[in-house]
DNA sequence: GCAGCATCATTGAATTTGTCAATGATTGTC
DNA sequence: GACAATCATTGACAAATTCAATGATGCTGC
């Protein structure tokens, strides 16, 4: 009989809802750590079937736009130190997703471009990405999703 | 003279606009994680001087309230492997910030607590957080802030 | 022109974070 | 009382982060 256990289905849940009203649920840096690693974790599932995670995707993205980007220009939108963009660019290329160019005025840069084979690739993904992210962000309405993006892009391009 | 060269501050500044122009910068999921990025960063700048990190803040946090999570919550509520929350546990405790005590319903869990000199501790860490965040996130209105803390609660929360 | 400083990509190392499997102690079930 | 499940813990490994050093190239000022 023992007395009620706590991990019983319902006293988790009561301990979750505890936790729910501690400090740190009114921390925006908190709410957006763990909205971060929610979609972290689906974009990272739906993207497995193409081979990428969310970090190759990111730049493969940025590369079949048709920006031209050198490798530091990928580092500093991106947030990444030089040196991961590196293993990134090598993973890529070593599947035949991008190509490094040299860009004619500077020779010291690599412009990083999709091949066509990168682009197809990147298409596929775009759709599990973006389905994968309509999944998650279901719980709120195009209307707030749109307040969201805004609200964000500030945040994250704060100038 | 050499053309142009793309390295220019100009240059650089009008390859990032490019950047932003791209699809990623539409995507939700790429915002989040640009603008959890600064945050994590200047939220561990911002903990460095009291010897925390956003982990072990968040940690200490929970500890401090008076809900008594096992270390099973914690986990779960931080979306992290267990594994992880003994390493973290392990730390504070180590610095006399928490303790793990006994939970007589149920003797294999360990309830965390903060000790005195942990919630001393985190009432300055707490300071410095809120202080870092204010810097971040004044460029949007309070308004917009307890806006976006309510979409950011529906995605971190999604029930 | 060229000397000195800055920038780019790259390598390598150290640290932190994320993920998984296995284990002993305990608990709940039947 | 046997059996499956849960908790904390350990250990191993992959991924991500951060930093310093380097060779090639570009820029600045003289």
């Amino acid at each position: 009989m023992a007395a009620e256990a706590r991990s019983t289905t319902s006293e988790v849940a009561r301990a979750d809802e505890r936790l729910r009203n501690s400090a740190l649920t009114d921390d925006l840096s908190f709410l957006l750590a763990r909205a971060n690693a929610l979609s972290l974790a689906a974009g990272n599932a739906a993207l497995a079937q193409q081979g990428l995670r969310v970090r190759s995707y990111s730049v493969l993205a940025l590369a079949v736009d048709d920006t031209r980007p050198s490798q530091r220009d990928l580092a500093t939108f991106l947030r990444l130190d030089p040196s991961q963009v590196v293993a990134l660019v090598d993973d890529l290329q070593g599947r035949g997703l991008v190509r490094r160019e040299a860009d004619p005025a500077d020779r010291r840069t690599n412009v990083v471009v999709a091949t066509a084979e990168g682009r197809a690739l990147f298409a596929a993904a775009q759709r599990a990405a973006r389905q994968a992210e309509r999944a998650l962000h279901d719980v709120i309405t195009p209307e707030q999703r749109r307040t969201l993006g805004e609200l964000l892009r500030l945040l994250a391009f704060p100038d």
